[in-house]
DNA sequence: CGTGGGCCTGTCTA
DNA sequence: ATAGACAGGCCCA
């Protein structure tokens, strides 16, 4: 299909850290949304797909979000304007919420290249293999395979602590048959309350969940890469005790989080969200190359 | 309510 | 090459 004039930077949304599997091959990008295997590729302004009606990819990758409106809307000053220009056609996809949760439970403490690692194992062992040209790939596990997995299964991908995090969150969504989709309805703030009573769900890890699958485009989340762009080029925005504070020290209590969490959302506006994921990936092509293939 | 330390293990850096 | 630091934080004392 042609993207007629609606910007897209393929590469840089499928590589830019917010989903975790998807592969290049040959120009194309091969996944599994949805329980099926699907690839995508942009030449131009075109955009070609393979296993996916229009409609499903147009969603996915959120191409009804008004690129240009949000923009203006979180371009509030000279380094967020450049790194809009730098990235842009960087987009939010939207993906599932139940793997958009596992993964960043998994994503604690961990850098991309492990996580898609840990994420394949998972996929490897407790999904659905599914051949698309020449292929394989597997369908992300369903929370009934994850809650009845061992928790050797789990050291064995990888997982380490988080294995427990896990099990523990599986369990309780397939035993209770929790809709995560039910999230949707419910305020940035209280969806963000639940989801912070799973087991290895904290402030960060909810924020991510939010922003990647469940259309809360405020959420503005807050990790090692984000706090540093804020020391870097907010800190006369934030309070000098706080400011100097975070100087001072290694990681983030749950208060200063907060405060961080609510200084991007605040300045930033309804669509804080896109304005840290293009901060984010910006600061992170910065200081190294893309840590994709 | 705020703070500090521990944590599995794969990558990156010197 | 090999050790040591660090990683898209969370939990518990």
């Amino acid at each position: 299909m042609n993207l007629d004039g609606v910007p897209l930077n393929l590469d840089v949304t499928l590589c830019c850290g917010q989903v975790f599997r998807w592969d290049k091959k040959r120009d194309w990008w091969y996944g599994v949304v949805g329980g099926k295997a699907i690839k995508v590729r942009q030449v131009n302004a075109e955009l070609d797909f393979a296993n996916a009606d229009m409609k499903f990819v147009e969603n996915y990758f959120a191409l009804d979000d008004d690129l240009q409106k949000i923009s203006c809307a979180v371009g509030r000053d000279e380094h967020i304007r450049k790194a809009l220009q730098e990235l842009w056609g960087l987009r939010i996809i939207r993906q599932d919420p139940w793997e958009c949760l596992i993964s960043y439970i998994c994503a604690t403490y961990k850098n991309i290249p492990a996580i898609k690692h840990m994420l394949m194992h998972l996929s490897r062992r407790f999904g659905e293999k599914t051949i698309l040209d020449d292929m394989e790939l597997f369908t992300f596990p369903t929370p009934e395979k994850l809650a009845n997995a061992s928790t050797k299964d789990l050291l064995e991908c990888g997982l380490g602590y988080r294995a427990k995090y896990v099990q523990e969150t599986s369990k309780r969504i397939f035993e209770s048959d929790f809709e995560l989709e039910s999230l949707r309805q419910v305020s940035y703030m209280r969806a963000k309350k639940q989801l912070c009573n799973f087991a290895g769900v904290g402030l960060k890890v909810a924020d991510c969940v939010l922003l990647f699958s469940l259309g809360k485009t405020e959420a503005f989340p807050v990790d090692r890469w984000v706090e540093r762009v804020i020391l870097n080029h907010y800190a006369t925005k934030l309070p000098r005790e706080l400011a100097q504070k975070l100087a001072r020290r290694k990681g983030l209590s749950n208060a200063d989080y907060t405060k961080l969490n609510v200084f991007g959302r605040e300045y930033f506006g309804e669509y804080a969200g896109y304005a840290q994921e293009y901060l984010y990936h910006y600061e992170r092509v910065k200081t190294q190359t893309c840590s994709d293939a």
